[in-house]
DNA sequence: CGCACACTTGAAGTCAGTCAATTTAGGTGG
DNA sequence: CCACCTAAATTGACTGACTTCAAGTGTGCG
């Protein structure tokens, strides 16, 4: 694996050298921990579930998803990653990972093997404290995904999905109401607890609503406050009256 | 609020004071920061969603849930907490709290502040990690919940509840065939993203198939390995042929 | 003892899953 | 550049499981 020592700020891990406790000679001290990866192509992965952890990583560019299969076969999609959110962080407890982790499009990562990771964060006591904060983050998105599974309405899930991919691109100081999925049909319908078939026939009925416009893996949403409503759960899908 | 200091083994804050890395005399300093709080009732609140994160939580004894109500009204359980787990650790981001934790039954409970933390952290570089490594628990239990919400037939999800329980169980030291749930039924279906009447006949499908044995919030396991099955995925549930 | 609450059970409706057929998009090579 | 081929996505019809609504049965507590 070639890797080449690179700026931090070249990196876009931002996550983890923005404290502001941290100093401009400790950031430098970071950066020569951080290692750039070779870019990625899609269908690459990071690591496989039951390997040891050896490092975190950010993807400076593209996005990925973790996954995990279980006995059955069938795989389960358990989170996206977009440009600076932190993959890896799943056995932190173990000490080894629990998920897959593949490459969507082609991307470029930032790698912070742990061992360094650990050396350099007792020097600096901030650091732990900026990695706790974006494991805090992390945690949050955890936390979302599950309520999203908590929803009966496959829609909602569906508009919360949406939702939240807007808020992130918006985070991103991205356009929020053009969506470019790097993801398949089939992983957003694991990420939801759907089949394929209830994912597209969902995108198509709010199509026809008039609340967003596909074109393949383009979405472009239209009416976000409703998109919002929707996700937020309260929104009454122009009831069908059946007196009307 | 009444809180008295603490022999940290007294207080089963074991995961943050078991660390091999860390001294007798550090384990020390870290009582001194534990304060244990007056018993609480069943119903009692540790914490509110939106207040700030003052301190991080183990119950010694009982169980907690944590929950939050979405703007519809409706409340969803995220997370339930046996002993020795770390409760309180959403918000760790934000600084403040998303969940409601409220005491499913009498219960006593560890606190320790944030601000002694941290201050502690930087003194005792083994105990961020052990703290980070009951982090990477906690997330690891959340994914779980996820992949049992991927599973689309309720009765799956019953099975990996019960036997994720009877897992904690056993890892407790307690006996892993007869659980005594602290939860009603309400508590469990909103984990489950189901509704109450599913949960309930779920386990009465359970009984009659002789997997199980209901009596109101005790439930022994008589069969665990099935019950292990079918939360696994794998398990063909004595498929009922329509032309026998 | 009786009230309130939690849980169970029943019947009916609805929405998402399954199976299957098409359409569309993407990639390769002529 | 286009034809072809494969995979991805959409659409349709149907079945089945979960939800909904409603009634009934327990269980604990004042």
């Amino acid at each position: 694996m070639k890797a080449n020592r690179v700026k931090c700020s070249e990196c876009a891990l931002h996550p983890l050298c923005l404290p502001a406790s941290v100093s401009i000679e400790e950031i430098e001290r970071l950066e020569e921990i951080v290692l750039q990866r070779r870019p990625m192509q899609r269908g690459d992965r990071l690591f496989n579930a039951g390997e040891n952890q050896r490092a975190v990583y950010v993807a400076s560019q593209g996005s990925f998803k973790t996954s995990v299969v279980n006995e059955g076969g069938e795989e389960q999609t358990i989170a996206f990653y977009m440009p600076g959110e932190l993959i890896g962080l799943d056995g932190l407890s173990a000490g080894a990972h629990r998920c897959d982790a593949v490459a969507l499009e082609p991307s470029l990562v930032c790698e912070v093997p742990m061992a360094s990771l650990e050396r350099l964060s007792q020097k600096i006591p901030g650091l732990q404290w900026q990695l706790l904060r974006n494991i805090g983050k992390s945690m949050e998105q955890d936390q979302d995904h599950l309520t999203m599974m908590g929803r009966k309405q496959a829609q909602d899930r569906l508009a919360m999905f949406l939702h939240g991919l807007s808020e992130r691109q918006r985070a991103l100081g991205r356009p929020s109401d053009v969506l470019l999925l790097s993801m398949g049909r089939a992983d957003i319908a694991s990420y939801l607890g759907l089949v394929i078939e209830t994912v597209s026939r969902g995108l198509s009925q709010m199509q026809d609503q008039g609340l967003i416009q596909v074109q393949g893996r383009e979405i472009r949403i239209l009416k976000p406050d409703t998109i919002a409503a929707m996700s937020h759960g309260d929104y009454e899908p122009t009831p069908i009256r059946k007196h009307a």
